[in-house]
DNA sequence: CTGAAAGCGCTTACAG
DNA sequence: CTGAAAGCGCTTACAG
């Protein structure tokens, strides 16, 4: 591969200027300039980036640690993170932790050695001492989506509380009284706060959140079908599943689906997380949706801000309810609130 | 961040010394190797690996060039290729090209600007002269799924005919006989082999694939819709739609739903690709899928033979049709033939 | 077993 | 406007 000496040795440059002119240095007259630029042309040389970043200490370069890439609503978060880094001038490097703690680990210390300008994480866990150190070693950090309690980073996630309260109120409209969740890991904040949100919205209405209504979950499908074969095998099953990330709400239908049984007629199911295939499962799944590539774009912004001097900004947007059928048939309300208008609205999806 | 020489100056050795227990190198005093370790723990050290591969030309990384994050089939592939290279000693950079030529270029040259040891791609288009020019410049490549014809680089993929052969089998046994194909672009191999394959097979039964039945998608969820529509607005509409990815297929149901139409009795639907969601729509849909995970490890194995200069392998494995119930009722088959016995086994799913 | 030194491909003050 | 030189953090023949 040409180097930059080649370069200057064809245009008959020291390597100084070529890297002016490759760098739009002002300071090159315009002869030397045409002579590198054809001798770039001639040879094709591209410049190395790794010599640049080991030079300038800077990478341009994002790493992103997902929790995993096989759940749609982080694969729609790590698009819309790539295309507002490119838009910015960065690439982004993705880990998937594949929801692990030590693989978290693994992919981190790899971005690390790789010298990354900053840190995009959706921690899987409370926070591994590698990660504590990484903020105290002042690693530009920023967490999307899940983040660590008492950790000096700024935040950009989804405040899914009033949904969940609409969702409450959609699920007792519809008679419903035994509801249960399957949550995500209780040292994960989506894990423990959605159980919350529910556990808030349920007190409302009077309704308790009995511990046998709680299935451990970890935000994969597996889990989601084991704890819905759980609920179903109790002596008095619960009449809704509220699955707090969409693959558990997999889960939960194929273990519906495997006991010959029907959501919403023997098990009503809702979703936290909405993807374009809940509007033509069996049936359409009602869900809170998350204004996802609006998240990954902010989280973006906040951590090039963070990169390049500026004060990074915690930002936390609304979620909202979509309902659809997979809790029962809806009684139709006369009035539609529009989607875009009310801080937190009921779509009604016309699926 | 502490660097090679903080150690050195801490263990009292020279960098030399410290590189070389870093390393693994056998000639160093246990004495040594311990103060040498004993420095790095203290200080957190961590090597820097830009400065590494400026230095040995090798990043042990590998570039991934996928057609389309939100693709849930390139998804699996990427979580296969990460994870065999993690077991080879490798990492990974993934670029999305989102069916886009430009943004695949781009992602190419970013890879190898940063001196990755080798790329997989799954190419969007016939072959931009960037890769042609990698390939010349003797860039170790591989393609993964698609591929460009005439091009010496080793190929990994599913070959689809006998699945599709079996599928045509199985809509003329329910009596269709007008079946359409959503295409993918023509420029990419599976654009057009799942086209010919298609044409094939129904020639086997006697049946054209008039060009008014072959709609020209992009993989993408909106060109299915786009497609499906212009079907149903044909004076004679098919019978069945053949979407060549799971995309394209989500974006058939949509089109379907909005008429107010039904899937199987309005319109029968199959698709390209299976994926975990399939089990669950209305209806389940039949399918054709790939061994996705194999193909993603074969890749790597051969991109990483490549690297290491043994000679490596192209691989075609069998994609297989798995029979739901989205192109009618099958009639019941006595039989269930057992899913790894047979080269293409037509698998009944239970659902 | 160990260290001094060269060099990977760049960028950038510094001097002219 | 231009070039010689230093230096980023490593690895690795070379000499001892």
């Amino acid at each position: 591969m040409a180097s930059i000496k080649d370069v200057a040795a064809a245009a008959g440059v020291s390597v100084a200027t070529v890297s002016r002119v490759l760098n739009g240095h002002p300071s090159v007259s315009a002869e030397a300039r045409a002579r590198v630029m054809g001798a770039v042309a001639q040879l094709g040389y591209r410049p190395n980036a790794v010599a640049r970043s080991l030079r300038t200490d800077q990478t341009h370069t994002l790493g992103l640690v997902i929790s995993d890439v096989l759940n749609p609503y982080f694969t729609e978060l790590a698009r819309s993170v790539e295309e507002e880094a490119r838009a910015l001038g960065y690439s982004v490097i993705i880990g998937n932790a594949d929801e692990r703690p030590e693989l978290q680990d693994h992919h981190v210390r790899n971005l690390l050695d790789r010298r990354i300008d900053g840190l995009l994480v959706s921690p899987t866990d409370g926070g591994s001492p590698l990660m504590l150190d990484a903020v105290r070693a002042g690693t530009p950090m920023v967490f999307v989506d899940r983040w660590i309690p008492g950790v000096e980073v700024p935040v950009v996630r989804a405040d899914g509380r009033a949904a969940v309260r609409d969702l409450v109120a959609h699920l007792h409209r519809l008679g419903h009284r035994r509801l249960a969740i399957i949550a995500g890991p209780a040292a994960t904040t989506t894990g423990s706060e959605r159980v919350e949100a529910f556990r808030a919205a349920l007190a409302e209405y009077g309704l308790l959140l009995p511990d046998a209504y709680i299935g451990q979950g970890d935000f994969q499908a597996e889990s989601g079908r084991r704890v819905t074969e759980g609920f179903l095998d109790l002596p008095e099953p619960p009449e809704v599943v509220f699955a707090a990330d969409n693959l558990m709400a997999l889960g939960a239908l194929d273990a519906v689906r495997a006991r010959g049984l029907r959501v919403p007629d023997d098990l009503a199911l809702a979703a936290f997380d909405d993807i374009p295939w809940f509007v033509h499962t069996d049936p359409p799944v009602t869900a809170i949706a998350q204004p996802t590539g609006e998240l990954g774009r902010a989280a973006v912004r906040a951590l090039v801000d963070r990169i390049e001097g500026r004060t990074p900004q915690s930002v936390t947007l609304p979620a909202r309810l979509v309902v659809r059928r997979s809790c029962g048939e809806a009684t139709p309300t006369p009035e539609i609130t529009p989607p875009t208008q009310s801080p937190s609205p009921v779509q009604r999806s016309t699926s």
